[in-house]
DNA sequence: CATGAATGAGTCTTCATTCAT
DNA sequence: TATGAATGAAGACTCATTCAT
């Protein structure tokens, strides 16, 4: 999910907007959402402070778009992969990998998703029922599908398995978030496919 | 992990150590550890603001602290549990239960140890290397017992494993939290400890 | 005093001008001075908000320019309307009816009159020096042509006898404003003109 | 009205209060409400911003309790004063110096009543809501007096002449404030009582 | 040990004004 | 003339922390 990725596919209008939230991503990493200040965010994007409030509501507004925006990207990106595969167990593989795949080709941004993103309740749960909804969603669904052809062992609530393997990923990317190695987020990748899909086999 | 459990065992002193600490549970729960004051919490403690810093260094010292000793409560209460099994796949059904029982039984410290204790990286990593990593260190010992033993499988890492429960039940947490139904966070215990031992196994 | 009123009399060019300064007597009365934006005058006027800057030096300018084309306007009225009077007292009691009715007509132009162009020391004393001058002189003319031709007493000192006069429409029209209720200015009007030309008799 | 007038008398507490509010004063007289800062206020009471809100809900606090507490203490003294005199005539007289003297003892706070008091309709409501209504009813209840002793002509409203003896007023000191000259409020006072008191008689 | 009045550094946001088009 | 996107200075207010009592 380079910052290249999102160009005009995601933003749209002067570009402007799009800096001030690359930017953002990367002060947000960078200092974390409370010790960064709007300026920080303004200067890292190479405009005014004011400029920033014709573009986002405010510091909050600029937290959550980062979230809405990648989070929508991620999505749409994630359903194309699955597009092309048709076995469940493949289709889990590459949801896995994509999962990884993403949070380790951008650092700055997996720092906002992992840490600044859980600021508060009020928050997580704005979160929770905005778009990680949409991705479990989506993992339920793959489940369900595996369940149905009988590739899937059909005693365990798609709901709660998806959770789970949201979970695993989730501690994953912050383990590597946390560790200052770099550890190929890639390589533990298998040997958790594998796990999980023992648990469902 | 009642309040009351922690009492003298935990804390020395006044008392009052312990009421200011237990305050500042319920009121970074409450409001979130940005939203909350100091003087909130001495208010809700029932002391005076200059009393905080009596016993702790500062607000931040505060929210370590309850990371701190509430976790070493945790880990020597989980301990004791793990004695008295000597199955590893008993064991970890235990740890994955108590785990669990722990959250549900304590909303707001629950909170506290889910939200509001991962509020930056400077943070997390703290915390990540002072007390989660003996947590998952008991996981991932408990792990290779069991795979020398020969109960468990043996091509998987066991630290892998043991991030792994640790992520599922993670989020397990969190989702529990985030919803505000009083839904048993035991009941879907069992299913996830299939799901993992399953993979285990 | 009807918008209308001033038209191409009172300025010249677009008709421009106009509507700015109209809509800024409208939004200055609405949300006070300082609580205006220029952009409010702007939109109000529907006009960019570069716009107002072609016509006016800034903020400041338009309030001052409110108080001076009115102020022109009302006196170059109340002249023509006293030329056609010849006995003092029914002068002095065409002015203050002229006053009231004034005031009356436009309830927007009056707030911004009363209330809005009473900012600070430094504007009251040019508005005192600018407009106000005028009309108190006029009223002390008025005054003293009553004093010469012997129908007002003459142990008053015109001035403060103009200024007493204007204080007294000043304050009525002032509490007019603040009551909600629609109280007619210009029936107080005849108690007050008995009581001041009482006083002058 | 000298800020020595009120010490103990009107403020309770440190006298911190006081020395805000009367920098408060001095300051807002100064450089006007909307162009003094609340930290001009702190420093010129000798104290920390942050001090302010200690004693005050913020800046409007500040202007509202200039004008509620100085008006009481002028409500308080302005009836001791007319409680030695029983003449309707001299009561008269002695209100309208009193007013005119009060005023002309402190430059500073006068400013405050006549220009910074009256920045936008809200708060002049709020204003004439509170303490001015009493100044006015306290002027009705005399001129009530006197006309039920026969002393004043009846045929005039007690409100209303109540209403134009304070625009009177109000008016010469807003007069006198803004010349820098040190006109004599007193003079011109004699004038004015003669010429009100003719109107009444 | 305990208090709580006092401190003052820190920052988000607004909005009058400009100027390239 | 007209636009409106961009600027950036400015300030009220909060709150963690201190310290005299």
């Amino acid at each position: 999910m380079e910052s290249t990725i999102l160009t005009s596919e995601v933003f749209r209008g002067t570009g402007k907007r799009e800096r001030i939230l690359r930017a953002a991503v990367d002060v947000f990493a960078q200092a974390g959402y409370f010790g960064s200040k709007v300026s920080d965010v303004a200067k890292a994007a190479g405009v005014a402070d004011g400029t920033i409030y014709l573009y986002f509501q405010g510091k909050e507004d600029l937290l959550l778009s980062i979230f809405r925006e990648y989070m929508a990207h991620y999505l749409d990106q994630l359903e194309k992969t699955l597009k092309d595969v048709s076995d469940p167990i493949d289709q889990l593989r590459e949801a896995i990998f994509f999962h990884l795949t993403t949070a380790g080709s951008d650092r700055a941004l997996a720092v906002v998703f992992q840490v600044e993103l859980r600021q508060s309740l009020k928050f997580m749960s704005l979160l929770s029922q905005e778009g990680v909804v949409n991705y479990l969603g989506m993992l339920k669904q793959l489940i369900e599908r595996g369940q149905r052809s009988g590739v899937f062992r059909r005693d365990l609530q798609p709901q709660i398995v998806a959770n789970a393997i949201f979970g695993i990923l989730d501690e994953m990317v912050t383990k590597w978030i946390l560790s200052d190695k770099d550890t190929d987020l890639d390589q533990d990748g298998s040997q958790v496919a594998e796990f999980i899909l023992r648990g469902l086999l």
